[in-house]
DNA sequence: AGTCTCAAGTCAACATAGTTGACATGAAAG
DNA sequence: CTTTCATGTCAACTATGTTGACTTGAGACT
């Protein structure tokens, strides 16, 4: 039963199935955790956690977003948000600027820096991918794609 | 914004993709939340939320399970545990008894009000997933499976 | 007897990630 | 010159976790 089950650890459990889909949810929950292990050690080394990541992921995307924006995208409330965007402003790897036009909202963009850590953040994750893609051929990543798609845009 | 993505927050944001393996980050995020979505909405009407429910899954499926053998499977510590299992012991969901020969274990069981609370927010996971499976067809099923093994088993 | 260990339980302080509500500020638009 | 909009900030709260420092209760071992 033990093992080096610390770190965020949590090797896979021996349940009993009780139903024949356990062994989904179980590789739902276990593969989330797999995916950010690296990408999350590597965030604590920088002193910085996933919500820093998943507005640094964004900003990347969608250079010169508003922080109105942002906070649609991100889903959660602006209070929550202020925290680590003021930490990433501190530390200069966003920056904001007013609009030209629209003079009210602020613009965000990453600086190099800050595009630095994005990039090896995201890679961790998606060498993760990666290899499992590679194992799994094309077929199967394909595959893989179409039932996340189902399961994320399931009403 | 409309109320209907902020509840379970983020319908799934139009990004611009940096890299080939975006969508696939992006797609683990959001089947996680579509995955847990309703049963956590079930979960917040009993008054319970996702770490009751992980130690109710658990505890369903290892019967008579030790509580320092919880914490391993659960991996957290058991000033972690605490608050969650005493509420469960309160409202009567977990009982628990001494071993009979190993007395100084105490053994967990799920009462017959525990099952049905686990089974229903379990199932409301399964559902998504059945769906997302009788979509892909069985060999779609079995590629999603072996895909996140791989990413689950990363090392 | 007494002591040592093990499993569990508890208390306190802290960190992180979020929530509401209330209110302030600075620029635009009427 | 007041309203509206986008942003910012303060405070109080909840939930989920962490360490560290104990205590308790039961077996096991001289």
């Amino acid at each position: 039963m033990a093992k080096a089950s610390q770190a965020a650890g949590l090797h896979r459990a021996a349940l009993d199935q009780l139903h024949d889909l356990d062994a989904a949810l179980e590789l739902m929950y276990y593969g989330w955790r797999g995916m950010t292990l690296e990408a999350d050690e590597y965030l604590a080394k920088q002193g910085l956690s996933r919500p820093h990541h998943r507005i640094l992921y964004v900003v990347a995307r969608r250079p010169d977003i508003a922080i109105g924006s942002l906070l649609e995208v991100l889903g959660i409330s602006k209070q929550a948000l202020n925290r680590p965007l003021n930490l990433l402003l501190e530390r200069k790897l966003v920056v904001s600027k007013r609009s030209p036009e629209q003079h009210r909202s602020k613009l965000l963009r990453l600086t190099a820096a800050g595009q630095r850590i994005e990039h090896r953040a995201s890679d961790y994750e998606r060498n993760v991918m990666r290899k499992a893609f590679d194992r799994a051929g094309a077929s199967g990543a394909a595959a893989w794609m179409a039932v996340m798609e189902a399961i994320a845009d399931h009403n």
